[in-house]
RNA sequence: CGCGGGGUGGAGCAGCUGGCAGCUCGUCGGGCUCAUAACCCGAAGGUCACAGGUUCAAAUCCUGUCCCCGCAA
Protein backbone atom coordinates (compact mmCIF):
# COMPACT_ATOMS: atom_id res chain seq x y z
CA UNK A 1 0.00 0.00 0.00
CA UNK A 2 1.14 3.50 -0.82
CA UNK A 3 1.04 5.57 1.98
CA UNK A 4 1.82 9.30 3.35
CA UNK A 5 1.98 10.55 6.26
CA UNK A 6 1.26 14.49 7.44
CA UNK A 7 1.78 15.42 11.11
CA UNK A 8 3.50 17.89 12.70
CA UNK A 9 4.05 18.08 16.82
CA UNK A 10 5.36 15.08 18.82
CA UNK A 11 2.06 13.23 18.90
CA UNK A 12 2.36 12.90 14.84
CA UNK A 13 5.77 12.24 15.39
CA UNK A 14 4.97 8.81 17.88
CA UNK A 15 2.35 7.59 14.93
CA UNK A 16 4.44 7.96 12.66
CA UNK A 17 7.29 5.95 14.19
CA UNK A 18 4.37 3.04 15.10
CA UNK A 19 3.87 3.35 11.40
CA UNK A 20 7.54 2.88 10.78
CA UNK A 21 7.94 -0.41 13.11
CA UNK A 22 5.14 -1.79 11.85
CA UNK A 23 5.38 -1.68 8.32
CA UNK A 24 3.67 1.27 7.21
CA UNK A 25 6.34 3.41 6.74
CA UNK A 26 5.44 6.27 4.21
CA UNK A 27 6.74 7.25 1.12
CA UNK A 28 7.23 10.60 2.40
CA UNK A 29 6.24 12.92 5.02
CA UNK A 30 4.50 16.29 5.24
CA UNK A 31 5.34 18.46 8.22
CA UNK A 32 5.19 21.91 8.82
CA UNK A 33 8.26 24.15 7.61
CA UNK A 34 11.23 24.59 9.94
CA UNK A 35 10.85 27.38 12.36
CA UNK A 36 12.76 29.90 14.32
CA UNK A 37 11.90 29.01 18.10
CA UNK A 38 13.33 28.54 21.46
CA UNK A 39 15.53 30.18 23.16
CA UNK A 40 17.73 32.08 20.89
CA UNK A 41 15.38 31.47 17.77
CA UNK A 42 17.28 28.78 16.59
CA UNK A 43 16.00 27.22 13.22
CA UNK A 44 14.39 24.01 14.59
CA UNK A 45 12.73 20.96 12.73
CA UNK A 46 9.66 19.43 13.69
CA UNK A 47 9.74 15.90 16.16
CA UNK A 48 7.46 14.57 12.16
CA UNK A 49 10.50 15.72 10.27
CA UNK A 50 13.43 15.00 12.63
CA UNK A 51 11.69 11.20 13.15
CA UNK A 52 11.18 11.18 8.84
CA UNK A 53 14.93 12.09 8.56
CA UNK A 54 16.72 9.64 10.76
CA UNK A 55 14.86 6.82 8.51
CA UNK A 56 15.59 8.60 5.11
CA UNK A 57 12.14 9.21 4.64
CA UNK A 58 11.63 11.99 1.78
CA UNK A 59 9.91 15.18 3.59
CA UNK A 60 7.79 17.85 2.14
CA UNK A 61 7.50 21.17 4.09
CA UNK A 62 4.96 23.34 1.96
CA UNK A 63 3.85 26.96 3.95
CA UNK A 64 0.59 25.93 3.00
CA UNK A 65 -1.82 24.31 0.31
CA UNK A 66 -4.11 26.71 -0.95
CA UNK A 67 -2.52 27.35 -4.23
CA UNK A 68 -1.90 24.61 -7.09
CA UNK A 69 1.76 25.46 -7.24
CA UNK A 70 2.16 24.35 -3.64
CA UNK A 71 0.25 21.31 -4.56
CA UNK A 72 1.69 20.23 -7.38
CA UNK A 73 4.34 18.22 -6.36
CA UNK A 74 2.35 15.90 -3.80
CA UNK A 75 -0.68 15.68 -6.52
CA UNK A 76 2.08 13.74 -9.30
CA UNK A 77 2.56 11.02 -6.53
CA UNK A 78 -0.11 8.66 -6.87
CA UNK A 79 -0.89 7.15 -3.01
CA UNK A 80 -3.36 5.07 -1.32
CA UNK A 81 -4.07 7.05 2.02
CA UNK A 82 -2.84 9.92 3.74
CA UNK A 83 -2.70 9.44 7.32
CA UNK A 84 -2.90 12.68 9.03
CA UNK A 85 -2.65 13.61 12.91
CA UNK A 86 -2.06 16.91 14.26
CA UNK A 87 -0.66 18.36 10.96
CA UNK A 88 -1.80 22.23 11.38
CA UNK A 89 -2.41 22.98 7.88
CA UNK A 90 -6.41 22.76 6.43
CA UNK A 91 -6.39 20.21 3.68
CA UNK A 92 -7.90 21.45 0.34
CA UNK A 93 -10.48 19.61 -1.52
CA UNK A 94 -8.08 18.82 -4.03
CA UNK A 95 -5.75 17.53 -1.12
CA UNK A 96 -8.61 15.26 0.74
CA UNK A 97 -9.44 13.66 -2.74
CA UNK A 98 -5.77 12.93 -3.74
CA UNK A 99 -5.16 9.75 -2.01
CA UNK A 100 -7.05 6.99 -3.19
CA UNK A 101 -8.76 5.88 -0.13
CA UNK A 102 -8.81 9.45 1.05
CA UNK A 103 -7.46 11.33 4.16
CA UNK A 104 -7.17 9.54 7.34
CA UNK A 105 -6.84 11.57 10.11
CA UNK A 106 -5.89 10.73 14.45
CA UNK A 107 -8.05 12.69 16.38
CA UNK A 108 -7.56 13.08 20.14
CA UNK A 109 -10.95 12.99 21.34
CA UNK A 110 -14.31 10.57 21.34
CA UNK A 111 -15.91 13.01 18.52
CA UNK A 112 -18.11 14.71 17.90
CA UNK A 113 -16.71 16.01 21.59
CA UNK A 114 -14.01 18.71 21.08
CA UNK A 115 -13.43 19.19 17.72
CA UNK A 116 -10.57 21.05 16.85
CA UNK A 117 -6.84 22.04 18.41
CA UNK A 118 -6.22 21.62 22.00
CA UNK A 119 -9.30 18.15 22.63
CA UNK A 120 -6.66 16.87 25.19
CA UNK A 121 -6.65 19.59 27.21
CA UNK A 122 -10.33 20.50 26.99
CA UNK A 123 -11.31 17.26 28.17
CA UNK A 124 -9.28 17.74 31.20
CA UNK A 125 -10.78 21.22 32.04
CA UNK A 126 -14.31 20.31 31.49
CA UNK A 127 -13.39 17.55 33.99
CA UNK A 128 -14.21 14.59 31.35
CA UNK A 129 -14.35 11.25 33.02
CA UNK A 130 -13.14 9.88 29.68
CA UNK A 131 -11.27 10.57 26.65
CA UNK A 132 -10.06 8.60 23.65
CA UNK A 133 -8.65 8.56 20.27
CA UNK A 134 -10.93 8.51 17.32
CA UNK A 135 -9.72 7.45 13.64
CA UNK A 136 -12.08 9.51 10.20
CA UNK A 137 -12.11 9.56 6.80
CA UNK A 138 -11.36 13.49 6.47
CA UNK A 139 -13.97 16.36 4.81
CA UNK A 140 -13.42 19.76 4.17
CA UNK A 141 -14.85 20.61 8.47
CA UNK A 142 -12.65 20.97 10.92
CA UNK A 143 -12.77 17.55 12.66
CA UNK A 144 -15.94 16.66 11.29
CA UNK A 145 -15.43 13.32 8.82
CA UNK A 146 -17.28 10.07 8.91
CA UNK A 147 -16.13 7.74 12.07
CA UNK A 148 -13.97 5.15 11.33
CA UNK A 149 -13.16 3.85 14.90
CA UNK A 150 -12.85 4.82 17.97
CA UNK A 151 -11.35 3.79 21.32
CA UNK A 152 -11.97 5.05 24.94
CA UNK A 153 -9.38 6.23 27.03
CA UNK A 154 -10.25 6.87 31.24
CA UNK A 155 -8.89 10.01 32.42
CA UNK A 156 -7.56 9.29 36.28
CA UNK A 157 -8.02 11.83 38.75
CA UNK A 158 -4.30 12.97 38.55
CA UNK A 159 -4.23 12.95 34.89
CA UNK A 160 -2.48 16.45 33.41
CA UNK A 161 -2.46 17.29 29.65
CA UNK A 162 1.15 15.36 29.62
CA UNK A 163 -0.08 11.74 31.20
CA UNK A 164 -3.12 11.62 28.72
CA UNK A 165 -0.95 12.97 25.46
CA UNK A 166 1.09 10.16 26.51
CA UNK A 167 -1.62 7.60 27.09
CA UNK A 168 -3.22 8.67 23.83
CA UNK A 169 -0.26 8.43 21.38
CA UNK A 170 -0.28 4.83 22.12
CA UNK A 171 -3.71 4.09 22.12
CA UNK A 172 -3.97 6.21 18.69
CA UNK A 173 -0.74 4.37 17.67
CA UNK A 174 -1.65 1.28 17.95
CA UNK A 175 -5.79 1.98 16.07
CA UNK A 176 -4.39 3.89 13.29
CA UNK A 177 -1.88 0.55 12.66
CA UNK A 178 -5.09 -1.67 12.92
CA UNK A 179 -6.88 0.32 10.95
CA UNK A 180 -4.34 0.17 8.04
CA UNK A 181 -4.23 -3.27 8.38
CA UNK A 182 -8.23 -3.75 7.92
CA UNK A 183 -7.82 -1.17 5.32
CA UNK A 184 -5.07 -3.46 3.66
CA UNK A 185 -7.02 -6.47 3.76
CA UNK A 186 -10.47 -5.16 3.04
CA UNK A 187 -9.76 -2.58 0.39
CA UNK A 188 -12.37 -0.25 2.11
CA UNK A 189 -12.93 1.36 5.74
CA UNK A 190 -16.35 1.44 7.07
CA UNK A 191 -17.27 4.61 8.60
CA UNK A 192 -20.24 6.61 10.54
CA UNK A 193 -21.08 10.14 10.33
CA UNK A 194 -20.69 12.04 13.17
CA UNK A 195 -23.64 13.40 15.31
CA UNK A 196 -23.70 16.72 14.85
CA UNK A 197 -25.71 17.70 17.65
CA UNK A 198 -23.26 17.03 20.37
CA UNK A 199 -20.39 18.47 18.67
CA UNK A 200 -18.29 20.33 20.83
CA UNK A 201 -14.87 22.66 19.88
CA UNK A 202 -11.85 22.71 21.63
CA UNK A 203 -10.09 25.96 20.93
CA UNK A 204 -7.00 26.65 20.89
CA UNK A 205 -4.96 27.08 24.50
CA UNK A 206 -2.60 30.38 24.57
CA UNK A 207 -1.14 31.90 27.97
CA UNK A 208 -3.57 34.05 28.88
CA UNK A 209 -6.00 31.07 29.58
CA UNK A 210 -2.96 29.58 31.48
CA UNK A 211 -3.55 32.86 34.64
CA UNK A 212 -4.94 31.21 37.50
CA UNK A 213 -7.76 32.92 38.54
CA UNK A 214 -8.25 32.38 42.07
CA UNK A 215 -12.02 33.57 42.30
CA UNK A 216 -13.01 30.54 40.53
CA UNK A 217 -13.66 27.25 42.02
CA UNK A 218 -10.92 25.58 43.84
CA UNK A 219 -11.87 22.48 41.96
CA UNK A 220 -11.72 24.18 38.82
CA UNK A 221 -8.44 25.53 39.25
CA UNK A 222 -6.61 22.18 39.89
CA UNK A 223 -8.31 20.51 36.67
CA UNK A 224 -6.69 23.70 34.86
CA UNK A 225 -3.20 22.97 36.43
CA UNK A 226 -3.12 19.46 34.94
CA UNK A 227 -4.68 20.60 31.77
CA UNK A 228 -2.09 23.10 31.48
CA UNK A 229 0.69 20.99 32.53
CA UNK A 230 3.06 20.53 30.90
CA UNK A 231 2.48 23.64 28.46
CA UNK A 232 1.72 26.26 28.98
CA UNK A 233 1.70 26.16 32.21
CA UNK A 234 -0.46 27.36 34.85
CA UNK A 235 0.54 30.67 36.51
CA UNK A 236 0.24 32.75 38.93
CA UNK A 237 1.78 36.04 40.78
CA UNK A 238 3.52 36.29 43.79
CA UNK A 239 4.82 39.70 44.59
CA UNK A 240 6.23 40.25 41.39
CA UNK A 241 7.73 37.11 40.41
CA UNK A 242 6.16 34.90 37.96
CA UNK A 243 5.09 31.43 39.64
CA UNK A 244 3.98 28.35 37.23
CA UNK A 245 2.07 26.32 39.55
CA UNK A 246 3.20 21.83 38.48
CA UNK A 247 1.00 20.40 41.08
CA UNK A 248 -2.13 20.98 43.87
CA UNK A 249 -4.66 18.79 45.79
CA UNK A 250 -7.89 19.77 46.56
CA UNK A 251 -8.60 20.04 50.21
CA UNK A 252 -11.43 19.00 51.52
CA UNK A 253 -12.38 22.22 54.20
CA UNK A 254 -13.23 25.40 53.05
CA UNK A 255 -12.64 29.25 54.56
CA UNK A 256 -14.04 32.36 54.24
CA UNK A 257 -10.88 34.36 53.25
CA UNK A 258 -10.65 36.36 49.97
CA UNK A 259 -9.60 33.99 47.21
CA UNK A 260 -5.76 34.17 47.05
CA UNK A 261 -5.67 34.52 50.49
CA UNK A 262 -2.63 32.40 51.74
CA UNK A 263 -3.85 30.28 54.45
CA UNK A 264 -0.99 28.41 55.41
CA UNK A 265 2.64 27.77 54.04
CA UNK A 266 4.42 24.86 55.46
CA UNK A 267 6.39 22.28 54.00
CA UNK A 268 3.63 19.82 52.95
CA UNK A 269 1.77 22.80 50.89
CA UNK A 270 0.85 26.13 50.63
CA UNK A 271 -2.71 26.66 50.94
CA UNK A 272 -4.73 29.11 49.21
CA UNK A 273 -8.22 29.98 49.27
CA UNK A 274 -10.42 29.85 46.50
CA UNK A 275 -13.77 31.23 45.86
CA UNK A 276 -15.05 27.87 46.97
CA UNK A 277 -12.35 25.26 48.70
CA UNK A 278 -9.10 25.43 49.18
CA UNK A 279 -6.38 24.49 46.99
CA UNK A 280 -3.17 22.78 48.91
CA UNK A 281 0.36 23.66 46.51
CA UNK A 282 2.80 20.80 46.06
CA UNK A 283 4.74 22.02 43.47
CA UNK A 284 5.89 25.12 41.19
CA UNK A 285 8.56 27.03 39.81
CA UNK A 286 9.79 30.38 40.32
CA UNK A 287 10.31 32.41 36.88
CA UNK A 288 14.30 31.70 36.41
CA UNK A 289 13.95 28.67 38.66
CA UNK A 290 13.62 24.94 38.41
CA UNK A 291 10.82 22.87 39.44
CA UNK A 292 10.65 21.93 43.15
CA UNK A 293 8.24 21.16 45.83
CA UNK A 294 6.77 23.26 48.35
CA UNK A 295 8.95 22.41 50.92
CA UNK A 296 12.20 23.62 48.97
CA UNK A 297 10.53 26.61 47.01
CA UNK A 298 9.65 28.11 51.09
CA UNK A 299 13.12 27.67 52.00
CA UNK A 300 14.34 30.30 50.20
CA UNK A 301 11.08 31.84 50.22
CA UNK A 302 9.64 32.75 53.06
CA UNK A 303 5.74 33.41 52.46
CA UNK A 304 3.71 34.93 55.43
CA UNK A 305 0.36 33.11 56.08
CA UNK A 306 -2.32 36.48 55.34
CA UNK A 307 -0.43 37.65 52.53
CA UNK A 308 -2.20 37.28 48.75
CA UNK A 309 -1.24 35.35 45.52
CA UNK A 310 -1.85 36.10 42.36
C1' C B 1 23.19 37.53 17.33
C1' G B 2 14.85 38.10 20.09
C1' C B 3 14.50 39.69 25.82
C1' G B 4 15.83 38.21 30.68
C1' G B 5 17.12 35.35 35.40
C1' G B 6 20.55 31.82 37.35
C1' G B 7 24.79 28.13 38.50
C1' U B 8 27.42 29.28 46.51
C1' G B 9 27.78 22.63 51.90
C1' G B 10 22.07 17.25 50.56
C1' A B 11 17.52 21.07 49.13
C1' G B 12 15.99 26.28 48.53
C1' C B 13 18.18 31.04 48.86
C1' A B 14 21.31 35.57 50.66
C1' G B 15 26.04 37.65 50.06
C1' C B 16 28.30 40.24 44.43
C1' U B 17 29.58 49.21 45.93
C1' G B 18 36.29 43.20 46.72
C1' G B 19 38.97 41.82 52.94
C1' C B 20 38.40 35.16 57.77
C1' A B 21 31.59 32.04 53.36
C1' G B 22 25.93 33.16 55.74
C1' C B 23 20.37 32.03 56.33
C1' U B 24 16.07 28.55 56.36
C1' C B 25 15.35 23.36 55.89
C1' G B 26 17.50 18.61 55.95
C1' U B 27 21.39 15.15 58.05
C1' C B 28 24.15 13.25 62.54
C1' G B 29 24.72 13.39 68.09
C1' G B 30 22.50 15.04 72.76
C1' G B 31 18.38 17.29 75.63
C1' C B 32 13.22 18.78 76.67
C1' U B 33 7.81 17.52 76.02
C1' C B 34 1.64 13.55 77.27
C1' A B 35 2.32 15.19 72.34
C1' U B 36 3.63 17.97 67.86
C1' A B 37 4.21 21.12 61.61
C1' A B 38 7.21 22.40 68.22
C1' C B 39 11.60 23.80 71.15
C1' C B 40 16.85 23.80 73.21
C1' C B 41 22.25 22.43 72.79
C1' G B 42 26.14 20.67 69.74
C1' A B 43 28.39 18.60 65.09
C1' A B 44 29.50 17.23 60.20
C1' G B 45 29.35 19.03 55.30
C1' G B 46 31.40 24.07 50.35
C1' U B 47 38.67 24.34 46.08
C1' C B 48 31.45 29.81 45.87
C1' A B 49 29.99 25.83 37.46
C1' C B 50 34.88 25.79 34.58
C1' A B 51 39.28 28.45 32.49
C1' G B 52 42.07 32.74 32.21
C1' G B 53 42.90 38.03 33.79
C1' U B 54 43.10 42.55 37.25
C1' U B 55 44.60 43.01 42.62
C1' C B 56 48.41 42.84 48.57
C1' A B 57 43.52 40.37 48.59
C1' A B 58 38.00 37.88 44.14
C1' A B 59 31.95 34.18 45.47
C1' U B 60 32.30 39.46 44.75
C1' C B 61 35.51 43.27 39.09
C1' C B 62 36.95 41.93 33.56
C1' U B 63 37.20 38.10 29.43
C1' G B 64 35.97 33.34 27.43
C1' U B 65 33.53 28.36 27.87
C1' C B 66 29.89 24.85 29.59
C1' C B 67 25.12 23.98 31.87
C1' C B 68 19.96 25.27 33.89
C1' C B 69 15.54 28.20 33.65
C1' G B 70 11.59 32.21 32.70
C1' C B 71 9.49 35.36 28.72
C1' A B 72 8.58 36.00 23.70
C1' A B 73 7.75 33.35 19.14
Amino acid sequence: MRLAFAGTPDFAASILAALIDSGFAPEFVLTQPDRAQGRGLKLTASPVKQLASAHDIPVFQPPMLKTAEMREPLLVRPIDVLVVAAYGLILPPSILEWPRFGCLNVHASLLPRWRGAAPIQHALLAGDAKTGITLMQMDAGLDTGAMIKAQETPIAPNDTAGSLHDALTTVGAALTVEVLRRLEKEGELPSVPQDNSLATYAGKIDKSHALIDWSQNADAIERSIRAFNPVPGAHTLLNDMSLKLWQAILLSSTSDAPPGTVLTARPQGIDVACRNGILRILELQPAGGKRQTAAAFLAGHPLQPGCLIG
